[in-house]
RNA sequence: GCCCCCAUCGUCUAGAGGCCUAGGACACCUCCCUUUCACGGAGGCGGCAGGGGUUCGAAUCCCCUUGGGGGUACCA
């Protein structure tokens, strides 16, 4: 058996899509699998929606999901080019011989001629398809639409009918007519760039590509493709189609609707671990045979077998992805995720604080998180500034006598807090608490939480306290019994 | 319209005719831990789209219906 060749071939006409993203993971999984070659090209056929930044996001966020190519068009290889404008002459070069052999021929229609047959067929409810006209054209005919100016595209000549059959790796057996297949179809548009089904072929051709592992969405296109593959006379490579990514509405996730978390940047800037991305967009529709929920990129590689993908689609799920990127956040060491906390810390004015102070800060919130991101917003208390205690739920609690009692108390044995760690802290706000009365619970804890966060909700309180230290600990109660009285008044 | 694909808890799935009283995970709910939140632990809720076959036996095989999706470009 030759060796597996797989590819992921994008057009950077956006940056790196979801449902990319997860159709190069299987094809990655599947190359590594079968100790194979895993090859990036890049579709830029289409001349107007082309760009290069694209083409950089594309690379660059591959490269962060850990799905690395063995060739591709930043580091080469002996198949290339690797991308397609670079191939044009080439693409016309076949094409021509295919007209030269009379498989294909030039086809003079106008976009408008095929405009007004398009609404003729809509019309008399018929498939709408291009009738083929282009094949009955005589050379004398043909002469003539030449000296009227009129550049000819390139159709292949489709038997018809005939059943286009393929044994799909993921679907199983897929029958399509070669009539509905819309006519001949074009093999190079009159601009004299390739058309993408035709394209694609020549390079999986060229690239002796062995498996061609992609979305449902292209299914029509393989009929169209194993067309071309026997008219230039090859084998055409294995095909499997994977069902797409739904969105809530089990709509197709767009750009359109919604916005860029269809992008693999935007889960990068917002905070998720690409480990995290990866074990979800994984685990959405194949399942590894010991059942895991979690695992890792070398043992979805070892264990990975296209005939456990699932045939039907799956819909992205945002709460899912969080508990998978909270798993993997919990189990970065402290460094590391210091190291990947550090550009949501600059976000906030942290700097009286020592390295110390912030490690501790980041231990307290470690847990709790779905995405880096959150980070800014679970600190931000501990910027050094008056907090906003105007909240209903807020006043309620300080407004009581016994919030202000607490908070006077703590005020009044401020100075013994200094220096005390976590525990002693916790222990003397105890017992304060308890030789005035109050039981260790809501009532003693939560006005001192309301006074040094303005939150209700958050972590251990006496490590707060401790990383706040008495100077700032002291402002805030006193600002939170301010505005106690403020109001009483 | 025409063609193709798909159908198990709200969501992702396990299931290859008897291991199914349909299993797991996320979410949700209850309880425990706990000053709160989170983490963790113990439980709970919840599903084979419908109808016909085939079979001793169907979530599983076949057919129909219904529903969902994709395609139908000189886009990729």
């Amino acid at each position: 058996m030759p060796q597996v060749r797989v590819r992921i071939a994008p057009s950077p006409t956006g940056s790196l899509h979801l449902g990319t993203a997860r159709t190069a993971l299987y094809n990655y999984l599947y190359a590594k699998h079968n100790n194979g070659k895993f090859v990036l090209r890049l579709e830029d056929t289409d001349e107007e929606r082309s760009q290069e930044a694209y083409t950089q996001d594309i690379i660059n966020h591959l490269k962060w999901l850990n799905l690395t190519w063995d060739e591709g068009p930043d580091i080469g290889g002996s198949y290339g080019p690797y991308c397609q404008t670079q191939k044009e002459e080439h693409y016309r070069k076949l094409a021509n011989e295919l007209v030269a052999q009379k498989k294909a021929y030039f086809c003079y229609a106008t976009p408008e001629e095929l405009t007004i047959l398009k609404e003729e067929q809509l019309k008399s409810g018929k498939a709408s398809r291009y009738d083929n006209r282009g094949r009955y054209v005589s050379e004398k005919e043909a002469q003539a639409y030449e000296a009227s100016g009129r550049i000819p595209c390139i159709r292949l000549i489709v038997d018809e009918p005939r059943v286009i059959t393929w044994d799909d790796l993921i679907k199983g057996t897929i029958a399509i007519n070669s009539l509905d297949l819309g006519g001949d179809p074009i093999l190079i548009k009159s601009s004299g760039m390739a058309v993408y089904n035709f394209a694609v072929v020549v390079d999986d051709i060229d690239m002796a590509i062995t498996h061609v592992i992609r979305g449902e969405d292209h299914i029509h296109n393989t009929a169209k493709q194993i067309l071309i593959y026997e008219a230039l006379g090859k084998t055409y490579p294995e095909f499997a189609h994977s069902a797409l990514i739904f969105d809530a509405e089990k709509q197709k996730l767009s750009k359109r609707k919604h916005g860029e978390f269809v992008h693999i940047s935007k889960y990068a800037s917002t905070g998720y671990l690409p480990e995290a991305l990866f074990n979800y967009l994984a685990q959405m529709s194949w399942t590894p045979s010991n059942g895991q929920e979690i695992f890792s990129q070398t043992e979805a590689i070892n264990d990975f077998d296209l005939n456990k993908v699932s045939k039907s689609p799956a819909i992205f799920d945002l709460t899912k992805l969080n508990w998978f990127n909270n798993h993997y956040l919990r189990q970065l060491d402290n460094e590391t995720f210091k190291l990947k906390a550090m550009p949501y810390l600059d976000l906030l004015n942290l700097n009286s604080y020592d390295s110390n102070e912030i490690h501790e800060m980041l231990t307290l919130i470690k847990d709790g998180l779905n995405n880096l991101s959150e980070i800014t917003q679970a600190l931000s208390f501990f910027e050094p500034k008056p907090l906003d205690y105007e909240k209903l739920e807020f006043m309620e609690i300080l407004n009581q006598d016994s919030a202000s009692k607490i908070l006077n108390l703590i005020l009044n044995n401020i100075a013994s807090f200094k220096n005390l760690d976590a525990k002693e802290t916790k222990a003397l706000i105890d017992s304060i608490g308890i030789n005035n009365g109050f039981k260790k619970g809501k009532e003693l804890y939560m006005p001192i939480r309301i006074a040094l966060t303005a939150r209700l909700h958050g972590p251990d309180l006496s490590r707060i306290f401790t990383i706040l230290k008495t100077q700032q600990v002291q402002t805030r109660i006193k600002n939170a019994l301010a505005l106690n009285l403020q109001t009483k008044s």
